[in-house]
DNA sequence: AAGATATGCTTAATCGTTTAAACAAAAAAA
DNA sequence: TTTTTTTGTTTAAACGATTAAGCATATCTT
């Protein structure tokens, strides 16, 4: 029952003709030095057959199979899903198809991931890297093969990357909340040594103590990327709790907004009339919140464009030297940073 | 610089033995006749120059290549977005690789995704077909390349498939509109002519009439796929205008809720008091709704679990009878189909 | 000791495609 | 007419892995 796909073997055979006359005129047109007779006996031949090439024996000769391998953190995660879909659709001008994975920000899994994708050939790479995974990124690059980091990247090896600038994006958000007068920020992060997250820290301190205001220590609350929500509760409720309790909370992600904005809800607090609140990162669920947030808006588009345009300059040619793309975000104001009315 | 990955040949080199030897050693493991020593010695090698076997090579050789094209109308709707995930890890679980493909309802999208995925040779197919696409899924069945139909099927071709009751979904979720007092039943639906949304309206038109409700048409909004927007608030604009104004309305899916309820918001419609809802499907955009949805709740999990299993199955045995699977789905009650307290 | 069996490895074909090189026949140049 | 060039097609090797079959040696039988 199951028929085997034609191969060039089957059209061959039906004109009585050698295979390569056959794949000269179905991959070489015209360039070709078959008569035009033939051209048009074998390509009607092809055609009634239904002929399609098999991509696998093309790549195993070509040695190339335009596929990228594209790792990210966590694919259901909007933020991760709609850069994955801007990839996509870039990829295919690019005439790549990819194949993703989510590693879940842990190594382990990184690194079965990249095996897992190298071993299928993919010409090269766009990974959003997770924290310890230098070694397996430097072992690509070793390899040759073709890496792009996107949204973050390791200052002390060199590769191409796509990032934004968390430090000033995350300065300029929380900017915004001493500008409509609030003085006791929290912030929640995670705890992880990616230099994003860094970044987007020491934005926050400094802006704080540009301006004079002096950070309790229970205002920033790291969170462990595995039992988030536990430790969100936990961070926020000592926020609340101390001698100085916040008056407004930074959230360094979309899924620390989430989480913590149900939790704010839970404690009946209001925003921004009891917290006011600035976020990274935008997605459809805010959609519905009951108060618009003041964020920073990633520039996914273009960070997905940038990113797949640098693997393909790096694929063509591998010796260009190092581009490293710095994107800058936007701080969307809206209501959920504004002064409180009722002090 | 680029450096080949290395291949059996090479181990064989270093070794100074057969190719043949190595393969033995590396792919049958003790099975092979190989001498313990010599079996070490390869191995120590391989591991020594990292190697990793060619997937696009084996796959050549073996005609399968433990990858399932999976075709979704839209994977950044997170309907489609939570099935592909499913789907994903659950394949993993088989040891297959997925490969995604977006066919935006489109037939002509479809076709074209359908083509490149079987010349990368994928062993079987899941699709989510567009309207229109029965030949193709029938050309898929005649060249032997197993298929399962997800979300939706067509009643005049026999293929695998996995779906839910939408009939039955659809009727008992109106009910409780029904059940709870309201009488003027509005639907927005799409209009093309998949099986799946024909038995959403006709479970809509069902239930109306068992309660003798007499439909006025333009309780129905039927909206197309591509310029929804405008038609969804045209459509609800008119459901709301006539002489016998509806008092409560159903979604049909999704993508219709969110932009249904945003333009009730517009119209500054309260739910439920001014205007009772309920829906098919949820989502994390609905979390923050400040109206709890009572909907329609797909099991997700359950289908993509069934519709790899399904496949898997049929790769391994062509010959066995259709498989027909039809889940019931969840009717999840909650505040925005309730009474109407001020009535 | 002679034949049978087991052991350990190699040869060669195969999957479907590409492409340099070879070759025969026809056309052009000498 | 002979040589050269062009035209149209075929042969064969290659990509990397798998695997049936072959072929020496070595080890058992009796």
């Amino acid at each position: 029952m199951k028929k085997k796909q034609v191969s060039l073997k089957d059209i061959a055979k039906e004109v009585g003709v050698s295979i390569a006359t056959v794949s000269y005129v179905l991959s070489k047109g015209k360039d070709s030095r078959v008569s035009d007779a033939m051209s048009e006996k074998i390509r009607e031949v092809a055609k009634r057959l239904n002929y399609q090439p098999n991509i696998i024996a093309q790549s195993l000769k070509s040695g190339t199979t335009n596929t990228i391998g594209l790792i990210l953190a966590d694919i259901s995660n909007p933020f991760f899903a709609n850069l994955a879909r801007v990839i996509e659709d870039e990829a295919a001008k690019y005439n790549y198809t990819v194949i993703f994975g989510s590693s879940d920000e842990k190594a382990t899994k990184s690194k079965q991931l990249i095996d897992f994708l190298s071993s299928r050939q993919v010409d090269g790479f766009i990974i959003a890297p997770s924290e310890g995974s230098e070694d397996q990124i430097h072992a690509l690059q070793q390899q040759g093969i073709p890496v792009v980091l996107i949204d973050r990247f390791f200052p002390n090896i060199s590769t191409d990357y796509v990032i934004i600038d968390n430090y000033e994006s995350s300065y300029r958000v929380v900017a915004e909340l001493i500008r409509s007068g609030h003085r006791r920020i929290g912030m929640l992060a995670y705890t992880d040594g990616l230099y994003h997250m860094q970044e987007r820290i020491r934005g926050y301190q400094t802006v704080l103590s540009d301006n004079q205001l002096v950070e309790a220590p229970e205002w920033l609350g790291k969170i462990s990327y595995t039992n988030g929500k536990k430790e969100i509760e936990a961070a926020i409720d000592s926020m609340l709790a101390g001698d100085k309790p916040i008056d407004s909370i930074f959230f360094a992600t979309n899924t620390l907004a989430i989480h913590g904005l149900k939790y704010l809800g839970k404690l009946n607090k209001k925003v921004p009339d009891d917290i006011a609140v600035v976020s990274f990162d935008e997605g459809e669920a805010f959609d519905f919140y009951y108060c618009p947030l003041t964020h920073v808006r990633q520039p996914l588009e273009e960070m997905g464009k940038a990113a797949v345009q640098s693997l393909s300059n790096r694929i063509k040619n591998p010796k260009i030297p190092q581009q490293a793309i710095c994107l800058s975000a936007e701080v969307v104001v809206r209501k959920s940073s504004s002064t409180t009315t009722s002090k």
